[in-house]
DNA sequence: GTCTATACGAAGATAGAC
DNA sequence: GTCTATCTTCGTATAGAC
């Protein structure tokens, strides 16, 4: 089934975006990474680098959000977050803090040519609906809770801007000290706001 | 003067470096955006872009630092933070959401051969240096105000987080507006934090 | 110090064989 | 569908002329 060499192409890709960046993942590496055959390339991805790494960032979105959503859900804004908080954890230390975000990676480094077509299918928009997609999703959860809408969409921002940029201060450090900080003050602040 | 051509290339590179990323910053841009000598690039840096960017990173740390201080030390943690955040909001602004911060850039997209030398001159390294310095001069600031050390330092770390992860937020949005959600939580949080 | 020319490698895109 | 080969472009680094 090609699908599956589809899927591995674009997981491959989305995993190299975190770790080295836009312009460090090639066509090659990633082929290389996956095992995935080289020729496929063209098939699969006609609109060549641009759409795989699209497909990517879509595919990077989806895989926050759902586990994202299920922990607010199941657990609540409060506890949903640090065990939220607990996985990117884990990714930064499985990996030796090599992973990262590979949608932070694609909002900080935009591709040579993103001022091409018309909507929104560059990259910067993709990043952009991703962002908005996880503010909704933890400012939703507030709101379950009785937080004000303004409140809770300000704080699912703040939520966001801080976990994207502790996982990128980790991985200059090494260390998972930052995000320890963070998510300690995250939740006591995310605990006075639901306080009734 | 010698001195002035080294200077414009490593703001020209730490300007580069925050819009583009690490791979996208060659040599020939920056000569180009500067309007430098090409053939300087090899006497002033011997160490060839590896060196530059570093030069970069220390100057693009040097010049949050300084001016983020002198905004603690004239107008106190939450009215100098405020401050701050505004900085950031009128580069953004006034570049169209192209420029973002090196460091981060540097932090998210690490070189091909990071993996060199022995000590702290990886562009990671300094990418790490500067993140705790910044940190270190807002958990001074509250302390000063009568934070608890710990607390202090957590909240640097989140403060710093959220504003890094902010700012490339609002460059794939094309918009301030995460920023300005971000500023209001974070003032919330330090007037909370340093009231008595 | 400044500049040009060149060497070398790597990346993306494309065409065509199997 | 898969793979190889090639074209073109771009980046770094280096050597040597002014």
């Amino acid at each position: 089934m090609s699908s599956t060499t589809r899927d591995k192409m674009i997981a491959g890709a989305a995993d190299l975006l975190s770790r080295r960046g836009v312009h460090a993942t090639s066509l090659r590496t990633v082929v290389q990474h996956t095992g995935t055959p080289r020729g496929s390339l063209g098939h699969h991805f006609p609109g060549g680098k641009q759409q795989l790494l699209e497909e990517a960032v879509r595919h990077a979105a989806e895989s926050v959000a759902v586990p994202l959503e299920t922990l607010m859900k199941e657990r609540g804004a409060v506890e949903g977050l640090q065990a939220f908080v607990g996985w990117w954890r884990r990714i930064l230390e499985s990996s030796g803090f090599e992973a990262g975000c590979p949608v932070l990676a694609v909002a900080v480094e935009p591709m040579a040519d993103d001022e091409d077509a018309a909507s929104g299918e560059h990259l910067r928009g993709l990043a952009h609906e991703a962002f908005e997609r996880w503010e909704a999703i933890l400012s939703a959860a507030l709101r379950r809770e009785g937080v004000a809408a303004g409140r809770a969409q300000r704080l699912g921002a703040l939520t966001v801007a801080a976990i994207e940029g502790t996982v990128a201060m980790c991985r200059a450090a090494r260390s998972t000290r930052a995000l320890d900080d963070v998510q300690l003050e995250l939740k006591t602040m995310l605990m006075a706001a639901t306080a009734r």
